[in-house]
DNA sequence: TGTACATCAGTGAACGCGCGTTCACTGATGTAC
DNA sequence: TGTACATCAGTGAACGCGCGTTCACTGATGTAC
């Protein structure tokens, strides 16, 4: 990474700290500035304006976020071929993830838009918007594959489970930040994974008579049990 | 009412539909009272400075929710005398009290304060914790009872659960914000009943041998069937 | 019933600080010939 | 290999506007005697 990008990364990352703990208008150039060891004029050498840096501030947001999703899904495609206990793995691993970070979740920068929406121009929210939405549809594809496994329960809306999953991690960890309780967004994954399991799994004693999808556990051998 | 206290209302609910659309720092006094039509002098005889407004439009805030809360669950609680079923009816009143809301919900004052921590004094915060930590006392008072009658049937952690409550509310309210789709919060908070009720309901059909709490339904009959 | 005083609910003008933005300029590094 | 020029990654000073806050003052209403 050339310099001029290293310092542009510097900026993003202090100024999206500032921003999830006091909010995009409270955040000054100032304070970003001094942080980061440039002057102003330095600050206007990278972003044109302070929009620019929320445009940027988002798009790498998102762009980690989704790398934490591909990973953690990825990983629990690898180690079941059955598509429900691949998301269980999944929103395992998720929860491990969000229980690893040293001191707390930050905080979501989509949260934080969606709660300043006015001070952003439309291509800040369109970002934030396609982000939750691209999700949303690759969730539903899951639940899809899933349901047509196993048949759900209870008569639920497959777009509202995926739209939980969202729902849950901004929320888990609002309360997570509010209650300075770092554990409560990783037993929040766990309640929702809970959700899904006992959505799509049979009941523990099934009368006969009743189908029961054999939930085809190819290589569930390798895989760690904690995880299922 | 008198005139003052009016006034003194005007402001808190001005400030709060700013604060909820621009973040606390970016809603400024001269914004609030050009909508309120007073002078400025006049916002400072109702609030001796813009922490104190911050406090007081969060004890408007909790309160008016706490107002919802004691009345959808009060009023489960008369329709059932088993827990399970009042609180189902509770969630089923707040997901309608929800989708009733004309233009979605303007969104929480507690996520809000969450994502602007720095700007607050202790109290204020203070404010927001307690709140959350009383209704989560509650609800995990509520689940208790539930549990007493209707043995889980996946080993969730109650206060877990109760949390989960405060995080699929603020989070759908986020989402529903933010995709700018009012009803989207009230899916979740029936897929949180969805969640609720597949948790403690026994399985549909139960073999012999296991016991089923019958859910004494003392006056079921009077219950609009579709609350349940 | 009239008068004196107190409180309520504000007004109007001024303050100084911090903010986002602009502009002319600069040293270091890279590239062409 | 040396020189000219271009680009990169900034510096430093100044700008004007809007912000939260203060202060002396005021008309209307309420209360005591």
């Amino acid at each position: 990474m050339g310099k001029g990008l290293e310092t542009r990364e510097r900026i993003l990352a202090i100024a999206e700290m500032s921003v999830l703990a006091k909010g995009f208008g409270a955040t000054s150039i100032d304070e970003v500035i001094a942080e980061a060891g440039i002057t102003k004029s330095g600050f206007f050498y990278h972003f044109k304006d302070k929009n620019e840096l929320a445009r940027a501030m988002l798009l790498r947001y998102v762009e980690a976020n989704n790398r934490v999703f591909d990973d953690v899904f990825g990983r629990g495609r690898q180690l079941s071929d059955d598509p429900l206990q691949a998301f269980l793995i999944g929103l395992k691993l998720l929860a491990e993830v969000m229980a690893d970070l040293p001191h707390g979740h930050p905080g979501c920068l989509i949260a934080s838009v969606c709660y300043q929406e006015r001070m952003f121009d439309r291509e800040v929210r369109a970002i934030a918007v396609n982000s939750v939405q691209g999700w949303n549809v690759r969730f539903r594809a899951t639940l899809d594959e899933i349901a047509a496994q196993h048949p759900p329960r209870e008569a639920v809306d497959l777009d509202t489970v995926a739209d939980m999953m969202s729902c849950i991690v901004d929320g888990g960890i609002i309360m997570s930040k509010l209650m300075a309780d770092p554990r409560r967004l990783e037993h929040q994954v766990l309640a929702f994974r809970s959700f899904v399991k006992m959505l799509f799994s049979p009941s523990p004693a099934v009368p006969a008579g009743q189908v029961s999808a054999p939930a085809t556990r190819v290589d569930s051998s390798h895989v760690d049990p904690h995880l299922l």
